[in-house]
DNA sequence: CCGGCCGGTTCATGATGTGAAACAATTAGT
DNA sequence: ACTAATTGTTTCACATCATGAACCGGCCGG
């Protein structure tokens, strides 16, 4: 299928722009992408016409546009929202950093984070934070109840160079490792992302059962041992659940309730 | 300055899609927007390839794509991230509603919401939800610190019409109430978007002192009466003000803390 | 004063996007 | 059961439309 130059290019524009923290220059763009300056400046006229990107009148730079919020998926908002009153219980019950993992292309993006309260020592990890979707917990999880499609393909995709030392990078091992995934219903890594931090992760299901997130409790391992998240885990599963209901999931198959 | 057709094409494809709460066919997304099917499937076949729309295999439907989220400003993950801890606080220590309103085009959206615990009565806001942003506190306040011109530009653009019996009509008496916005600092409103809905409104300002959003508390009017949003209102300030200044908005230069 | 960078403009060129028409495959009508 | 109307998709001749080299004026640092 052939595809449209000019939007192709338009999109790249965009995602340069978008993604830099810092508001950019037209010759900087060009740059980056490797266009004629006159075609960038067309192309950022566009986007700007639709407020998808804005241009400082004094500087000239450009920067992400008002109009870019009417394109974030709505269903994420809608899981955040019925996330919400869920994942700030299991904060305070097990006082370690709850995060929301998503899946998005080869990699994992945390789309919700809230920090353990009262505590020296802890993870933070920023929303937007993406990793290789192989690594940690919450990928596994992810990549463990997703489509095998899907999953075979990211496996044969990716180098599954591990973000740690530590990590698995044998592909047939990860298979199986995503077979026991499943069948104990969820997921715990140590120093796997980050060293040092535990991870404890459940899946979260939407109303067609895909998979749409992990939930996913992190600390030091000092707080977290792999005794402890076994003792966490079924907490862990239990919300989980409860949000997978309540976004529509019916009749999970998996014996959970154990 | 001359658009590029090609790219305002697919633009208005792409919030067509990403709008839209169901999966769009092919046809109908010519329809809507007047475009011969083949050009239509082209645009699509592009922003596909980017996946910033997927298509379902089977149905040939297509809807928002998972790089949407590379899109979603990062500031706007910033602020949540930042205002997250002041506003579980502060929605502990006034038990209502708490909202976080941003400015898009001549609506206010609504980014994060935490909803009042332990109340049989509440107010329940949905992220992503939009009014005309001259209605309520939050909007009022938004207009009152924006640049004046921007102010302008949307009290010349919009109808003024009220969402619910109450609320300002005339410009002037918009404007001049802005004014007074800006001389107290705050603002509050009662059955203004909501019938039997109060709200409180503070703002919140970036690194280059320009307003990002509102800190709203919003409840019934049975338990915020007009006297009790004023005794509220310094709470807000103090919580608004905390976050402007972790957000880098340095020596706001009104008397604020009176 | 000069040389380099910046954002922005111009314009001849032809590559590129376009849409009518035809296609196969479903679905709806009766 | 047999249309008749949809649907998604392909093709292709045409000229529109996007392109980028060259150019312009402004700004800054040397």
């Amino acid at each position: 299928m052939k595809a449209v130059q000019s939007v192709q290019r338009a999109i790249s524009v965009l995602f340069v722009v978008t993604q830099s923290d810092r508001p950019l220059g037209l010759s900087e763009i060009s740059r980056r992408i490797n266009l004629d300056k006159a075609t960038v400046l067309r192309l950022l006229a566009t986007l700007e016409d639709s407020k998808l990107v804005q241009k400082d009148p004094v500087t000239k730079n450009y920067s992400g546009g008002t109009n870019l919020s009417r394109l974030s998926n709505s269903w994420r908002n809608d899981i955040r929202q019925v996330c919400g009153p869920y994942i700030r219980a299991l904060s305070e019950k097990v006082n370690e950093t709850i995060c929301l993992i998503c899946p998005r292309d080869l990699e994992r993006i945390c789309i919700e984070s809230i920090p353990a309260q009262n505590q020296e020592l802890t993870i933070v990890p920023t929303i937007g934070t993406t990793n290789p979707i192989y690594a940690g917990a919450s990928g596994k999880v992810l990549m463990a109840y997703m489509s095998p499609q899907e999953a075979n393909r990211i496996i044969e995709k990716t180098s599954l160079e591990p973000v740690t030392e530590i990590g698995i990078t044998d592909r047939k091992l990860l298979i199986s490792h995503l077979e026991s995934v499943r069948e104990r219903g969820y997921d715990y890594s140590i120093s796997d992302v980050t060293t040092g931090a535990s991870a404890l992760a459940t899946p979260i299901f939407g109303s067609d059962k895909q998979i749409v997130a992990a939930l996913t409790v992190r600390g030091p391992e000092v707080r977290m041992s792999v005794a402890k998240m076994h003792q966490m885990a079924p907490w862990l599963m239990k919300t989980s659940d409860k949000i997978s209901a309540e976004l529509g999931c019916t009749g999970l198959d998996r014996a959970r309730t154990a």
